[in-house]
RNA sequence: GGCAGGGUAGCUCAGAGGCCAGAGCAGGGGACUCAUAAGCCCUUGGUCGGCGGUUCGAAUCCGCCCCCUGCUACCA
């Protein structure tokens, strides 16, 4: 009865391919990416590693596209150094935050290079993919055809006089650059004039009843995920040119093309695959990668934000479909937005939290678990720093953290530093404590494999609330000096519970998780004593405590909101 | 315009046909004092966006309307 069970919710052992968004590397990440994918995906993948499961956790920077090119240009510089500059800024995000990939790679690599065009060559070779001709601006001066986003105009639904060729700033909507009146190129002083290029097409209408008929019984997938994808193919699917007529980016593989390159939308998808070719040679097995791509056993998650469904629910499968041999994804939990103080993030207006920024100014846990608790897995969400300081104070501290300060300051103080023995026979409120832990790795482990964080995390602060009560009911404090067993029973289960909600913490608490584990007496990592309590048991000595979380004054509030919008 | 999601207590959000609609915080009261004056107990508070309908019974299903958000695919 002292001991730990083990959930067995799933067999151990199976792969978990946790793919995650490829942050654009044109600015730094922001808190709304970070909720949105890379905190659920490292969620996600820290627990099935503490079960035992086989994770490979694969992301990388996405260095090709447009606004590289047009960052590099307008600083007077290379896309190279651009995306290098910010790749190195995600590096020190996820050591921050404690977002623990296998590999954070980029697709500036020669194995990406490799497998883009390899996939591109198979889809050309059983014709998915086709070439075919169209109409786009080209500036005759500077002798190349120009991107959506390098022709300015007058917009021809508002009339604004300095609307992108993509989208208009100042009514929002977006068109063919085509559309635009007395269009300038940003290149040159040039008029841009309409001109015939080849391309090459992805034939995504081939695949529309195939993806439907994949698509339908997801009944896993979360709603909003699922009816849009159906929505999508309902309408049913267009080919869409996957090249551009560019120098940046993934050569096409086949003579006489040199001056276009794929188009990022078709070529960062594939990163998924590259990244797993390039962790499995790292490990000095190539073909390690197969485990989680072939096979029924395999499952594989892609972690977004909604505006990345369309590419991972029905572009990237059909890519696969089209491919072969590959698995298809089993999973893409994508999470709405979360905006700020109730506006949505806005690179232009500054109006996000960096993450950079918070890193060098805050602890990584307190921020991953506000947004885990905010976490809008079913509708946008709200971040305020009051709300931040709010959910620190009155429950990370409070609840939490005060809950592992209280117990083994008291045991330390009046048990000589050492973990209590407790009587043979527990009482039964004891056993009760010791089997709702024990009861909420089954129930945690559920929540987390359906990918619903926010009930897993309520979960697991419902055991430390519970852990509170069973306290206050048992008052060691008064037993201590009338029944000093009594006392000890208490607070030996006490500890027990908080070993067991270091481990259900960890997942989304994983620094100071390690301490509170740390604090019982245990050695070594936390996360290779599996997703079960580990026991505590008497004799133990017990290292001194310190508070796990800084209780936040409401200074910070202001300071933080002062820096949204400026 | 089209498509999707949402409008539930002062605030942030759960619930998705059936006991008197829930949680946390905020507000009110209480017992305790080990702890970062934290924790625990009790409690005030809602015509579940509006109107109609289906049903023995509807936040929960259907229709219409109002409001918010996102997408609308060469922004990825």
């Amino acid at each position: 009865m002292l001991g730990s069970t083990a959930p067995d919710s799933e067999a151990a052992g199976r792969h978990i391919l946790v793919a995650v968004a490829w942050p654009y590397a044109n600015s730094p990440v922001h808190m709304g990416q970070l909720a949105g994918a890379y905190l659920p995906a490292d969620i996600f993948a820290r627990y099935h590693r503490m079960r035992g499961n086989r994770v490979l956790m694969v992301s990388g920077s996405d260095s090709h596209g447009t606004p590289v090119t047009v960052r590099a240009e307008a600083e007077g510089t290379t896309p190279e150094e651009v995306y290098q500059r910010f790749h190195r800024t995600f590096l020190e995000t996820w050591a921050g935050m404690g977002i623990s990939f296998d590999l954070f790679t980029s697709t500036d690599t020669p194995n990406h290079v490799a497998v883009a065009q390899d996939m591109f060559r198979r889809l050309l070779e059983r014709d998915f993919i086709y070439e075919g001709e169209q109409t786009l601006l080209y500036d005759p001066k500077a002798g190349r055809f120009l991107p959506d986003r390098y022709v300015e105009g007058t917009c021809p639904f508002c009339g604004d006089p300095n609307a992108r060729g993509d989208q208009c700033d100042n009514c929002g909507r977006t068109m063919d650059a085509l559309e635009l009146k007395n269009p300038r190129s940003r290149l040159s002083d040039a008029t841009p004039e309409p001109r015939q290029s080849k391309h090459f097409f992805l034939r995504l209408s081939a695949f529309n009843e195939r993806l439907r008929e994949w698509v339908e019984p997801q009944t896993h997938w979360r709603p909003a995920v699922r009816n849009f994808t159906l929505g999508l193919l309902r309408e049913g699917l267009h080919d869409r040119a996957i090249t551009r007529d560019l120098s940046w980016g993934v050569p096409i593989p086949l003579e006489g093309y040199d001056e276009k390159r794929l188009y990022v939308w078709f070529e960062a998808v594939i990163g998924y695959l590259s990244a797993s070719k390039e962790w499995a040679a790292s490990t000095g097995a190539p073909e390690a990668w197969r485990a989680w791509w072939e096979g029924a056993e395999a499952r594989q998650y892609y972690f977004q934000g909604k505006d990345n469904v369309p590419f991972h629910t029905t572009i990237w499968p059909a890519m696969v479909m089209g491919y072969g041999e590959l698995n298809l994804p089993y999973d893409v939990p994508a999470n709405q937005y979360v905006t700020m103080s109730g506006s949505k993030a806005s690179s232009s207006r500054n109006w996000a939290v960096w993450m950079p920024d918070y890193v060098a100014r805050h602890d990584p846990d307190p921020l991953r678990y506000v947004l885990t608790a905010l976490m809008p897995e079913t509708s946008d969400s709200d971040f305020t720093w009051a709300e931040y300081v709010r959910r620190n104070n009155d429950e990370l501290v409070a609840r939490w953290g005060n809950l592992v300060n209280r117990v083994l300051t008291m045991t330390r103080r009046n048990f000589e530093e050492r973990v209590p023995a407790p009587p043979s026979t527990l009482a039964p409120e004891s056993q009760a404590m010791l089997e709702a832990v024990d009861a909420a790795f089954e129930e945690v482990a559920g929540h987390i494999e359906a990918v619903q964080l926010r009930n897993a995390l309520g979960a697991a602060m419902g055991v430390a609330q519970a852990a509170n009560r069973y306290l206050d009911e048992r008052a060691p404090w008064t037993a201590v000096r009338s029944d000093r067993d009594h006392a000890a029973e208490t607070l030996y289960v006490a500890i027990n519970v908080v070993s067991g909600l270091a481990t259900l913490l960890q997942p989304f608490l994983p620094f100071t998780s390690q301490e509170a584990w740390a604090f019982c007496g245990h050695a070594g990592d936390i996360q290779a004593a599996g997703w079960t309590r580990t026991p505590v048991t008497p004799g133990t000595p017990l290292p001194e405590p310190h508070p796990l979380y800084k209780k936040l004054d409401d200074a910070l509030i202001e300071d933080e909101e002062s820096r949204l919008g400026r």
